[in-house]
DNA sequence: TGGTTAGTTGGCGTATTCGCCAAGTAACCG
DNA sequence: CGGTTACTTGGCGAATACGCCAACTAACCA
């Protein structure tokens, strides 16, 4: 693997990495419907202002994000519509995977 | 957040996690061509077989590939196509920061 | 100005991930 | 058989990720 295609690789992977956590994941999909403050956020996924500001922080350094601060509250918003796809496969991954397990079962 | 929920989130979530990983994607990519036996995945990615071994587990858990033994040789093959459409957001992903990049040393 | 709300950042303990080596299994070959 | 190739698994040290608390900044409000 040269270092080129290495490089290239771990830039797409810190993007997939930034989307592979259960908040995150939670907080893209309630983004998907409107832009939200952190605190609104924070009510959903129900941890830490702190933590969800981190989670955050994560998805806009991956590119995924944007913010915008207005008067006290930041809001934020989905900036790469497309990842709402991503889930459609993984749906389809998990249905995959119970097909599976009833198939055993039987 | 509710238990049910949260559950379904972290199954997505390990899903994502899976791909989560420059050397995973290498062979995620490469498998789209057809199935591949571990040790051309490990001549690919050039780290240890027990690792890239590792790897392939991780995958295989998550349900992304399957493997079949055929002689001394196990062959990995993908077994969710829709994971190559993962990649095409990604770039999308990867131009938008290119782009912002160029607009901001402008 | 002092107080309150909203958010970010630093730091710490814990948990998970990563990659190698070493040891084990499994199939083939002489 | 014994040897070799292909792979998996256990384990260990190093590096990351997580979530909270505490401390800080920023904007608004009385």
């Amino acid at each position: 693997m040269d270092e080129t295609t290495r490089v290239r690789l771990e830039a797409r992977a810190r993007i997939i990495k930034a989307l592979g956590h259960a908040s995150r994941l939670m907080m893209i999909d309630e983004l998907s419907f409107g832009e939200r403050c952190v605190c609104e956020l924070r009510d959903l996924v129900g941890a830490d202002l702190s933590t969800v500001s981190k989670h955050l922080s994560v998805l806009k350094n991956a590119g995924l994000v944007e913010d915008e601060k207005r008067g006290t509250q930041v809001f934020y918003r989905l900036k790469v519509p497309c990842v709402l796809k991503f889930f459609s496969c993984v749906e389809a991954v998990l249905e995959n995977q119970a097909r599976e397990a009833q198939r055993i079962s039987r």
